[in-house]
RNA sequence: GGGCCGUUAGCUCAGCCGGUAGAGCAGUGGAUUUUUAAUCCAUUGGUCGGGCGUUCGAAUCGCCCACGGCCCA
């Protein structure tokens, strides 16, 4: 950055901080605070103004100086730390000599400051700390957006994701509430015992789904390396070990386009249950969604972009089959299992088909384009077709399709889970398919992971596995319409030369 | 990859049927001892995203490029 020409803004604050440094005290790091700003407003927001002067609570705040309005020789500022904002109200002849004038009024908003003094309240009635005693302890030298308008520009709010941090609360919340997220799903998923592990990032043979890698390379091995497009089949192998309830959270990364849905790395919640069906997931997601509402959001509604969702409600569910025909009312079921008709309705319907397309694929394209945006209200779908589940247990009552749902809300897929297929010889022969695929120039298709075949073979037991997608959740959470809103540094082009 | 929109002071934005740029906030100087977008007076500040054209003259018109946003593939 040091190719940004310095405007007299900075200039003047570079200056300021020469001074400082001449004079000894730059960068001080011996102030101890001992209260937040909503620790004070929660302990003393309800007593009066009188009762705050009978019996004086001494305290010490740090934070960003945030607003300041100078009235001669008393002035008002507030400083912001991470719980929040507290009033600072700063008298010169409360002040050592000099003080003020010399140091607090040549401050900028944006320094940091420590302060020491009484907590009081202002006729106004606005909870303040009387300041004592008042110190610089780092002073900005980049001036902040205007405080009214705030940082507004999409464009430097993700790039300088620090100053959207500074200047907006709504930001700042959208992170909490991630992590809270997170929180939720660690302590739900533990408290049911299920165990937290972390499996390779760098696969050789990317794997668990279809979805082109990123590539990278390993110097000394001399080897190409893959960042994981998903931990699913390390999870398995796991399951095969022995852990029979385990979960990962963590970033997979897929080298597809940029929108307001995908980022290249994004991150996941996986876990997988021995002796579960993909019912009991249906069951555990439907839960553990509700109650995250109910927990991080207070509500069992949530609003989303102008439009409330019920998770109290019992959630929807579909097949595959029966959500197409619900959307297109002019198709007949037996049209989508005819190859002759069934290319007919892609083709009015403007779907690319290719070759190898067989009937499961063809269905799940017109799925994607007539009906999953259109699942609004919590839904599951069900009954996907075995062509487009390498990974998926056949359904025992009709090997077209698998024991596979997906969880749809505002439009969009939250949510992805199945009954595992657990018989080595099976997956062996998709694994075939994908391949077969992979050469006819499809670049998502799987490879054969041979090991996993073999992880197969000592024996998985019957087990459902799930996948849901965090950033999507929480901006389904945050009410975000873009997923930048809730990575904190999403993925931008350069911007330079 | 295609379409539409955007990029002007540190920030938020005007200006765009061509005549070399303006406001509010921030900054600077001054007044002000309970303010809340504090107020009042004065004032500094710009390669108008980059390049190439058209023109006597371009922030403004045309083309190309970069970055961003939304939609589509």
């Amino acid at each position: 950055m040091s190719d940004l020409t310095e405007n007299d803004l900075i200039a003047q604050r570079r200056q300021q901080l020469q001074e400082l440094r001449e004079a000894g005290n730059a960068f001080n790091n011996d102030f101890k605070r001992d209260s937040l700003a909503l620790g004070l407003h929660h302990k003393y927001d309800d007593k009066t103004k009188e009762e705050l002067e009978a019996e004086p609570v001494k305290v010490a705040v740090a934070g960003r100086m945030m607003s300041r309005r100078i009235m001669g020789k008393a002035s008002f500022a507030h400083l912001q730390d991470m719980s929040g904002k507290i009033q600072l109200y700063v008298r010169r002849d409360d002040l050592p000599e000099g003080v003020y004038n010399t140091g607090f009024k040549k401050w900028d908003v944006g320094d940091i400051l420590g302060a020491t003094g009484t907590v009081m309240k202002t006729n106004k009635g606005e909870l303040s700390v009387h300041v004592d005693s008042i110190s610089l302890l780092t002073k900005s030298l980049q001036p902040l957006p205007e405080k009214f308008h705030g940082l507004t520009d999409q464009e430097t709010r993700y790039r300088q994701r620090y100053v959207d941090l500074i200047m907006n609360e709504e930001t700042r919340n959208a992170f909490k509430l991630r992590s809270q997220v997170i929180d939720f799903i660690r302590s739900y998923l533990k408290k049911q015992d299920f165990m937290e592990v972390e499996t390779p990032m760098m696969h050789v043979i990317p794997g668990g789904a279809t979805a082109r890698p990123f590539t990278t390379f390993h110097n000394t091995l001399d080897m190409d390396l893959f960042l994981r497009i998903a931990p699913e089949l390390y999870l398995k192998r796991l399951v095969v070990g022995g852990f029979e309830k385990v979960f990962e959270i963590n970033r997979s990364f897929r080298n597809e386009g940029l929108s307001p849905r995908h980022n290249p790395e994004f991150t996941m919640l996986e876990f997988y249950e021995a002796y579960a069906d993909y019912k009991d997931l249906m069951n555990l997601t439907e839960d553990m969604l509700r109650n995250m509402a109910i927990e991080l959001c207070g509500s069992d509604k949530i609003t989303y972009q102008g439009e409330t969702y019920d998770l109290g409600q019992k959630f929807e569910c579909m097949t595959v089959v029966e959500s197409i025909l619900k959307f297109n009312k002019s198709v007949k079921e037996e049209e989508l299992y005819s190859m002759d008709s069934i290319c007919k309705i892609a083709e009015e319907l403007n779907i690319p088909i290719e070759d190898s397309y067989g009937l499961g694929k063809i269905q799940i394209e017109i799925f994607e384009k007539t009906v999953e945006n259109k699942l609004m209200a919590p839904t599951f779908i069900t009954h996907y077709p075995t062509e487009v589940s390498p990974l998926a247990r056949m359904s025992d009552n009709d090997p077209f399709v698998t024991d596979r749902f997906e969880f749809f809300i505002g439009g969009r897929e939250i949510a992805n889970g199945f009954s595992e297929l657990n018989d080595p010889e099976d997956q062996a022969e998709r694994f075939k398919k994908q391949v077969a695929e992979k050469d006819a120039g499809d670049f998502e298709a799987m490879h054969f992971d041979d090991d996993y075949i073999t992880a197969l073979e000592y024996g998985m037991p019957p087990t459902a596995g799930e996948g849901i997608g965090i950033d999507r959740l929480v901006m389904f959470l945050t009410d975000a319409p873009s997923i930048r809103d809730v990575i904190l540094f999403p993925h931008m082009r350069p911007v330079n030369s």
